[in-house]
DNA sequence: TGTACATCAGTGAACGCGCGTTCACTGATGTAC
DNA sequence: TGTACATCAGTGAACGCGCGTTCACTGATGTAC
């Protein structure tokens, strides 16, 4: 799995990379592949499960350790997007592959955004700004903040790493855009209730 | 380029399908594709060319033929999604190789959507509620709407056309997300200026 | 503690196949005189 | 109007190569008695 996770950093994708290549990179004989997985789709489907954990995983943490109430967005945003820089394999597969992956792949990666969407969509529900917000609508906003951040991890991992300024800027955009859909939210409420 | 088109509708992206297959597709010997493109790189960079023409003509008409100001949004949204069904093709080629084409491909549609998101930026800008953002937030908000409704169109992609329903309500989602955008932008003046 | 056996990751050779690219070619269409 | 020539899309055969998959195999590690 690291094989195949360090074959699409940078040019390639999931779909472009051959079974032998991951053999040559995992140091292993092709035919030795076939003892953990039974072909690429079944691989895929396996660094879907192994990256949304690490995605979990950073959820569960910024849950039990609560940043305080001010600056909570921008806050939140850079944890991401530290989060997103640090487990930068996982995130990239997932950036690739949410598209142009095989169904099977595609359709995986979809639910689990889906859960992420209504994952997040709880956690915002008990703001008191969102108490009017219904299950629906609590859901939209929580989709359009996950495409948000998506959309800003994936421009940065198209940076050079080394290129900070870029990075900055785009953090800041998606600062900016955040706040911008919180104020909607505020907004919102009183015109729907 | 139609072939190519083809081959990569529903499962397929681009980097993953091979020369010989589209010359197949167009009926054509391999050897003859040499005619026309040095390589399949050179064919991806004609039809992001391609693709965003459409695009952009779509945008003229729109900005030709000016929506009533009443349901301004929802109609805009309606005519972007009905559009992006009818040339379903190139967008989905958009989709599909933003993220996981080849350096140059992808550089090559960034620059597109930086181009589209600055020319939605001009069009919001005579809106009174905006008057008093910079271009730089103009950008920012343009970017979110942009992301928006780029979002719902790969959802609709991946939808079975006939899904009536599912198509009806991706499209009542991201009505909503771009007014609660708009929503946020109206209250972001007052805190900007 | 020693022996027999099962499990299992990895080996290396082989297969037929589709790949990108090259080459000299053909034959239709357009152009100059 | 007729002839000679250039242009150019498409042909078909050939090349060496990496591909996914299969097979009988090896040898280390764990387990039962």
């Amino acid at each position: 799995m690291d094989a195949a996770l360090e074959l699409i950093q940078g040019e390639r994708s999931f779909s472009s990379i051959s079974l032998r290549e991951v053999a040559k990179v995992g140091g292993v004989v092709p035919a030795a592949f076939y003892r953990h997985f039974s072909g690429m789709e079944d691989l895929g489907l396996a660094l879907v499960d192994d990256s949304f954990r690490t995605l979990h995983t950073m959820m569960r943490e910024a849950r039990s350790a609560p940043l305080p109430p001010s600056n909570l967005i921008a806050n939140s945003v850079a944890t991401f997007l530290k989060y997103s820089q640090d487990h930068r394999p996982h995130f990239e597969f997932i950036a690739k592959e949410r598209y142009s992956g095989s169904s099977a792949v595609r359709l995986a990666i979809r639910r689990e955004i889906r859960l992420w969407v209504s994952e997040l969509a709880a956690d915002l529900a008990p703001f008191p700004k969102l108490k009017s917000f219904n299950g629906d609508d609590l859901r939209m906003m929580a989709g359009l903040v996950v495409n948000t951040v998506i959309a800003a991890t994936e421009l940065i991992l198209d940076v050079d790493t080394k290129d900070v300024a870029e990075v900055a800027r785009i953090h800041r955009n998606a600062e900016k855009q955040i706040m911008l859909i919180f104020l909607g939210a505020a907004a919102w409420k009183s015109q729907s209730s």
